[in-house]
DNA sequence: CTCGCTCATAAGACCAGCTTATGCCCTCAT
DNA sequence: ATGAGGGCATAAGCTGGTCTTATGAGCGAG
């Protein structure tokens, strides 16, 4: 027996045979909200007898009872609310993918054609696109993701409706609206020396010291290079986000990305996050569309979403 | 053909059957990361055709190219980079699932027992598990979720070795430290009047106004009883704070919520919050032990990760 | 006491995903 | 040049999980 095949024995096999399928924890969120396995099964579309079966087997596979059933319906038992909230989350992160999905894949036909930067399409997009699919169902939306040059691009052509970008300039020719506000922050591994600073990091000490940056060109290198006057020490270069994020928790050494990139990371103390003095690290992102073509329909729709 | 089925034949079915399974998601990552289908493979325990057939009907399900296939190797195409982000927050999910379900299955032969409140089992324990599991990944951590009064049983009981409570005191016999705070907020769906205000809250409008609320003796009530004199007055009254939730952003009316539960809608703007004045709605996250009996070992250990 | 709701069990159909066995393409080193 | 090796695709066959239909049994209300 291989060294895998024994780690695997002993832990169950891989995630994807230790967490229920969608399907599955779709069907326990339907019975948390109806109490009943038979209405639930209704609601997700199948028959009572196979509900009644996949929450067995969900549960053998968990090795926790979920529900409580009597002959009047079936309520969650205190284990089963507490996994029906971990669900839900598993759930909420699987509809943001298929609306992102969705958008991607659509191209013609679509009533509203979206045009954003890698950063904005990744992390902030999803979440509108659902909003928008509450409100308005039947609104089919494309999306192409690129940078604030493409963006322009695509709208000065008649290619798509709204754009969205996180530039420190607006492209010429194009009118623009500040939805929110990114900030790039210095983060480290809990393990840093940094982590334990009581003092924000001065402007000076930045510059000079090696950081962990995405190459550059790219937007928040570009920033990061404007506020510290070009002089930004690369320690490693790396072509994403996600390279930079798995670096920096490694403890390579500090590193530097969007606010909104190690939101979770921070949240769950993966990473760290260091005060800087006297730098101004904030960057506007912007909703932009063609001059003097304000948008409308769904366009105007979705730009209210974005600022509330 | 039933308006269910026309539904869901326009729609590409339920949830379950538009996002791929989190096998086929866990081997996008991995193929993102090692730049080839045989490794990526090899990483998830499958043959190279196996993979090959899974990332191709991934593709066709999503009606999207995701990686370009050279005889030197695949790399993710522009959309596949965003797919794959989106598949990264799914996949973290279900990892936050799958350590949260382990500690509540253990019981028995657990190094760390632990007992929490249910706000911390739902939003910060997976993330500690997560982190206790990266640093120390044998530690067999079992779970025990109640109020305080039952975490402060089974400590002194010895039934379990950390607890985690979030009341206005500290149940006797125990010492504690203080990990994290919460704050209660006041959210509105953002289609209510409140969400326009400019000026903050009054303490004595809120305790004014008819509230959707948990149920009197629940954790969250008390703190806002007691910061209110004792004067809230609920709209509805709801056992669940997913049942407030969910209230409040059909625009029922304001809820009184935990900032850790709303985080994610109120990032997505879901819900607003609305600033309150001259009201105490903070209170202490801890962690308890027995008194005298500081905690050793995996539990000293997990108690690190909760601070940093 | 029977209707209507609940859930469980059994038997069989079906399909998605796996494996093994190939083959082709390209590159690099001998 | 030529073979070795890594990359991917295709084909055929097996298997297991999940569905369906059919049925039965418990509990409560009219």
């Amino acid at each position: 027996m291989s060294e895998k095949e024994e780690r695997e024995r002993t832990a169950g096999g891989t995630l994807a045979h230790r967490v229920p399928d969608l399907g599955a924890l779709e069907l326990l969120l339907a019975v948390a909200r109806l109490g009943s396995l038979g209405a639930a099964a209704r609601e997700v579309g199948i028959t009572q007898p196979a509900a009644s079966s996949r929450i067995r087997s969900m549960e053998r596979q968990l090795g926790v009872a979920l529900v409580d059933r009597s002959p009047r319906g079936s309520r969650l038992t205190d284990a089963g609310a507490l996994v029906t909230d971990w669900a839900r989350r598993v759930v909420e992160a699987a509809e943001a993918f298929d609306a992102g999905a969705q958008a991607l894949r659509d191209r013609r036909d679509s009533r509203l054609r979206v045009a954003a930067s890698m950063t904005i399409a990744e992390y902030l997009l999803p979440g509108w696109l659902l909003a928008l699919r509450a409100q308005r169902p039947d609104t089919a939306v494309s999306l192409l993701a690129g940078n604030s040059a493409a963006v322009a691009e695509r709208l000065l052509a008649d290619e798509a409706d709204l754009g969205f970008v996180e530039g420190l300039t607006v492209p010429h020719g194009l009118d623009s609206a500040v939805i929110a506000h990114d900030r790039l922050i210095v983060v480290v591994a809990p393990a840093h020396p940094w982590a334990r600073r009581r003092r924000p990091l001065a402007a000076e000490e930045l510059a000079a010291t090696p950081l962990i940056l995405r190459e550059r060109g790219s937007g928040t290198r570009q920033v990061l290079d404007a506020a510290l006057g070009g002089l930004a020490r690369p320690l490693i270069e790396l072509s994403s986000t996600t390279a930079v994020k798995a670096s920096a928790v490694s403890a390579a050494g500090p590193a530097v990305l969007s606010e909104l990139a190690v939101r979770e990371e921070l949240a769950i103390r993966r990473l760290v996050s260091i005060p800087v003095d006297g730098v101004a690290l904030r960057r506007d992102l912007r909703a932009v569309w063609p001059t003097g073509h304000r948008p409308t329909g769904p366009a105007r729709e979705l730009l209210s979403l974005t600022r509330g």
